[in-house]
This record gives structure tokens, sequence and C-alpha cells, in this order.
DNA sequence: TGTGATTGGATAGTGATACTTCCCAATATT
DNA sequence: AATATTGGGAAGTATCACTATCCAATCACA
């Protein structure tokens, strides 16, 4: 497969297919001559995900750049590979002062009333925080009562995710860094309809 | 309160709030010469507002002014509101073509096996059938399972959040758009976070 | 009452980002 | 032989969220 049958099959604009190839998110084909190479399936289906990460989840392309190396060659520490991962995840925080002994005081007593693990490195820590900051800014504060509401059901999310965790350990990674990017669009959808259908006086659920 | 002093106040740098102004996410202070006008609590409190939405939720400035008209002067159906508000949340998705018989196929298949009201004109459905698109073509399909899982969640979310929704008809509508839109990154963030705390082998839930 | 600071208002400039266009000489294709 | 396509690179474009600069009017203070 050519360069442009792979735009053609990927439908994307020939030009966009090169930009991607010099910004390091698709591997370069196989050069046959100084003047072509060839393409296969994983440049389709990697572009096909370079499209998703950029499009739907709305990441920038030195994000997109960072997750995929995380996927294409992770650690063997499965918790650390997910730490950063996430940290290049928007929002995009700054890091905390290194004096700072408490930055993170809103996020800190959220997660220890949800009982789990405070570990202020992780880059969501400082995403928590910075949500919890704006909606008290904004005049409309968190309540602990629901930081728990729907702490506890994020949860029950994420162990039905990770109880689905692949055996095979690159897969895990993929698994684990992908599905937390590309379902929180999902996700972020699902809630806004539920509320429309709540909002619309009917809840069905037995 | 002079603009200048309005600025301290919110930390903003006064080409900043001038700006704000200019592209009416600010409403203009009481004139008192050509050359003076004074602001505000309110102008405090809507520039936070606007820092929120822009910052921390990640509203375009574009977004953020259909957001606050909304939220200005609201109609007298929440429903509709709700439904408003949403089409200006990210991401954007383009009007299906009218022919289409079926246009968000993945997007009602879920919400009936969710047992939700469809409404293909409420513009998190696009939302959802774009998201759930991007997840097979970056070859991580969502199963109905796992739709069903998540749905639940955060149809119980949702539950939640209409179950505090003030008697007032302004509130309400303040409350349901704002909250929507400022409690998405918590909801994200404690997502990532509850996922790294399975994978650090902790499960503290009873 | 004068002098420097501040104001509202407007225009233009900036830096980042994600493409998109253009061009090249080498090589395929017909 | 004529035409099209390729990899590669450089430059241009459009959008966006500010940011800087300028102006004349007006304020605040000595």
């Amino acid at each position: 497969m050519r360069i442009s049958a792979l735009a053609a099959e990927t439908g994307l604009p020939l030009a966009t297919v090169k930009y991607y190839l010099r910004e390091g998110l698709l591997h370069p084909g196989v050069a046959t001559s100084a003047t072509q190479a060839t393409y296969d399936e994983t440049h389709v289906r990697r572009l096909l995900l370079v499209r998703a990460l950029i499009g739907s989840v709305g990441l920038g392309v030195q994000q997109v750049r960072a997750i995929l190396r995380l996927v294409d060659d992770p650690g063997d520490d499965l918790y650390a590979t997910l730490g950063r991962a996430v940290s290049h995840l928007p929002p995009a925080t700054e890091r905390p002062d290194a004096g700072d002994l408490d930055p993170f005081p809103r996020a800190r007593a959220a997660l220890e009333a949800l009982g789990q693990v405070y570990d202020p490195d992780y880059a969501a820590v400082a995403q928590l925080e910075a949500a919890l900051a704006a909606t008290e800014a904004a005049g409309m504060p968190m309540t602990s009562d629901r930081l728990l509401a729907y702490g506890r059901r994020l949860h029950e999310i994420a162990e039905y995710d990770l109880e689905r965790l692949p055996g095979e350990p690159h897969a895990a990674v993929e698994y684990t860094v992908l599905g937390t990017a590309l379902y929180e669009p999902v996700i972020l959808a699902l809630r806004r309809l539920a509320h429309q259908d709540v909002a619309a006086g009917r809840d069905l659920r037995g």
C-alpha cells in the first residue's frame, strides 16, 4: 500500500498523513526506493487511533506522541505507566512548589474520604485539585457528600475496567492507557444523556 | 470598584478583563463618566466563573458566551435549556443529514439498552455516537456490557444531581447547566484516580 | 490648579497549534 | 516519452486566546 492509498483508506488528506509522519505520530513505511515506501494495516490502525485521540479525546499532537510512546514501549510497571499516561491527558497542571507541605488539600481530603490512595505525584491528583478549586471559584463547590456519591460510582466503573485487564503485559498497558483516554468522551456523553433522561421525567432503571 | 481593582481582586491581567468585556463575557460596569465605570461583586463572580469554564472545563470564548447567555436568561423549559447548553459543550458535532433515517445507530442502541430516552436532536446523542465510533476506529470498541455498566452508574450520578435541583427556576437552570459543565473535570479526575487506586491493588470499599 | 495615573475604547500584534500548500528532484506508471 | 506520484522539506494559513499599545477624556492628589 502506497501513501496515497493509506490516505484514501483512512479518509485523511495526504498532506495530513505526511504531517503525522513528520511529527512522529505514524511510523515510517518500508522504503522501496528513494521516492517510494509501502504501508500496511498497522499504519491504517495507527492513523485511526491518532484521529480518535486528536478528534474525539481532544488531545494535542504532542500529547498523542507521548501517549503513543507509552503504548509502544511501556515499562514493566503498569501503575507507573498509567501514571505517566495520565500526566499527558488534559487538563495540564503545573507541578506544585517543592516546599509546599500540602499542595492539594481538596484532593487529599476527597481521596481520604473515599478511602483511596493519595499520591501527590500522580497527575490526576493535581487535576482533581484544580477541578475542585474551579467549582469553588465558580460558586458551585462540590460538597463532600456529592464527592462520595460520584467517587463511589466511578470506582465501580474502574473496578469493572480493571477486572477485564488482559493478562499479557503489553496488551494490559494498551488497554489501560487507551481505555482511560478513549472512554472518557463516552462517559461525558452518557452523563449528559442521563441528565436529560432524568430531566425528561423518565426513570426506568428498576 | 474600578476596573483595575476588579483585575486585582480576580488575579487577572487588566488586559484580559478588558478582553472579556469586549467579548461580552462580562457585563459592563455602571458608567460614572466618559472614562470611568464601577464594578461590583457580580463582576468578580462572573469573572471567576468565566475562568473556570475556560480554564478548567476547557471551553472556548464563544462557547462560554453561549452558556452564559443561557444561564442569564433561560427559557421556562429546563429540559430545552439543558439541551441547548449541552450543544455548546465540546466535542462539537455536525448536524446529521436531514435525509438520514438512522443517523446515530450506536447511540440509539446504547440508549435503548439502557432504557433511556432517545432524542436525536439532543446534542449529546451525536457526541455519544462520535465517541463510540472513535472507540471502534481506534480498535477498542465499547461492548454493550461495558456501556450498560457505565451507563447505570452515570444514571445514578445524574439522579443524585437532579434530586438536589433547586426549586426556584432560575437557580435550577444555573445549577443544571453549570453543574453539568463544571463537574465534568471532577468526574474525569476521579475516574483516573479510581483506576490508579484499583491498579495499586487497594480496594477498600466494603 | 496642575500633573501624573487611570479609564473606556479600539486596533494591532503575539505565540501556539494543527494543519495545508507549494515546491523539488527522483522514480513509477502508462 | 509523457504523465503522475513519491518522500521530503519549507513556508503559508487559519484560529484562538490573549497582550500590547495608543488615544483622548477624566480622576486623584498635592
